[in-house]
DNA sequence: GCTGTTATGTTGTCAATGACAACATCGATC
DNA sequence: GATCGATGTTGTCATTGACAACATAACAGC
């Protein structure tokens, strides 16, 4: 059998869907979105300027493709993390995942990629939004329990995306490794079983 | 005297910098980001392609002057919401200037804009930064008062982008208002005065 | 006033890019 | 073994960011 590995790099390329996927996901990460073209993910799988609009209409829909892949990898981080039931792993596996997947993060968050436009991306998406919510939800106290659940996801997206810019000055962190910071921020938090008396 | 409102739009416009980032930021919020070109300014000012960069040396440059006017405006509705001192304030201004300002919120906080690189932008962004820091921190126990005001920073923060991103499905709103379902939110949390016990 | 200098705006141009059309090549199916 | 659809290539176009060369206005000193 000729596999896709021994397979020779002729006319047709075998697997180009998934060689554009990895060259973009590379460039991605190591130049930022802006310089990820379309052209440029060509040139790093080795084939001509146009050949990725074969697979993907769009330079959007290469973008959806990777926020897709994003989705899925934190889905499996969340589900290996909540394995324990604690409300704790969840976050910290989230601040993890932006931490280690920067650019990719800030792809799937960030509003450059219309999500409901491509049907896969949405169904990673969902995906991730119903893990949390149960994750939170099955651990935060009623009535308050729904808004609490999206208070915590707040929380956590809130801090990832603030490390991610840098705004978290590094007089804040005192030293401290980002785990350790991390597990110190989201543990200075309570989620109230009602909602407190308004005053103040 | 010929103030720049009776003076005719000869050769020389008279405030092009301020009517081109008047142009940038109108385009920004109806088009968004990726539609902002240096061009479109232009057009929209009325003046040739290559004027604003008179003004401004390269693009981003432009919407380092976009960003910056964005953490003057969300600095002064921090100022006004804070001066009762209470904590809550705050967090309901913040997510309600990202709300206001959908587009111009993402590009402040979405690492297109290299904060370090402007000096305007650097000066306006810590400002905020420290209101934020004080107007939380000085509400909060000691000693994890400075962890907490990250945490309350992260949660508002978190919440405003989860919302602009529609990731807060309809059904979590409950049909409530904006205001009130961003209130229940915060309601929801409570500030640990010492860090809990690490079980779970 | 007059002139030179500088800030500001314009025109022209170039390379890179997204997108498409027309063409080439391969592989599966009859 | 011919045909056809899938996949990759070449060619092309409009748009864009960026720069250089040029034009004009504002202002300084005399």
């Amino acid at each position: 059998m000729s596999t896709s590995a021994t397979r020779r790099r002729a006319y047709h390329h075998g697997n180009l869907r998934a060689s554009i996927l990895r060259a973009a996901g590379r460039l991605l990460e190591w130049k930022g979105l802006a310089a990820l073209s379309v052209r440029a993910a060509a040139r790093r799988a080795g084939v001509s300027h146009s050949a990725p609009y074969r697979h993907f209409p769009d330079r959007e829909s290469l973008l959806a493709a990777l926020a897709a892949e994003g989705f899925r990898t934190l889905d499996r981080a969340l589900r290996e993390a909540g394995a324990g039931g604690g409300l704790r792993a969840p976050g910290e596996a989230y601040v993890r995942f932006a931490l280690a997947n920067p650019q990719c993060f800030r792809l799937m968050f960030g509003g450059d990629v219309r999500i409901r436009r491509d049907r896969a991306l949405a169904e990673a998406a969902t995906r991730v939004v119903e893990r949390l919510s149960q994750a939170f939800t099955s651990q935060l106290p009623e009535p308050a329990g729904h808004d609490a659940s999206i208070a915590a996801w707040s929380l956590v997206h809130g801090l990832a995306l603030l490390l991610l810019d840098d705004k978290v000055a590094e007089a804040a962190r005192r030293g401290r490794e980002p785990e350790v910071f991390v597990r110190a921020v989201l543990s200075s938090i309570r989620f109230a079983a009602r909602a407190p008396q308004p005053s103040a």
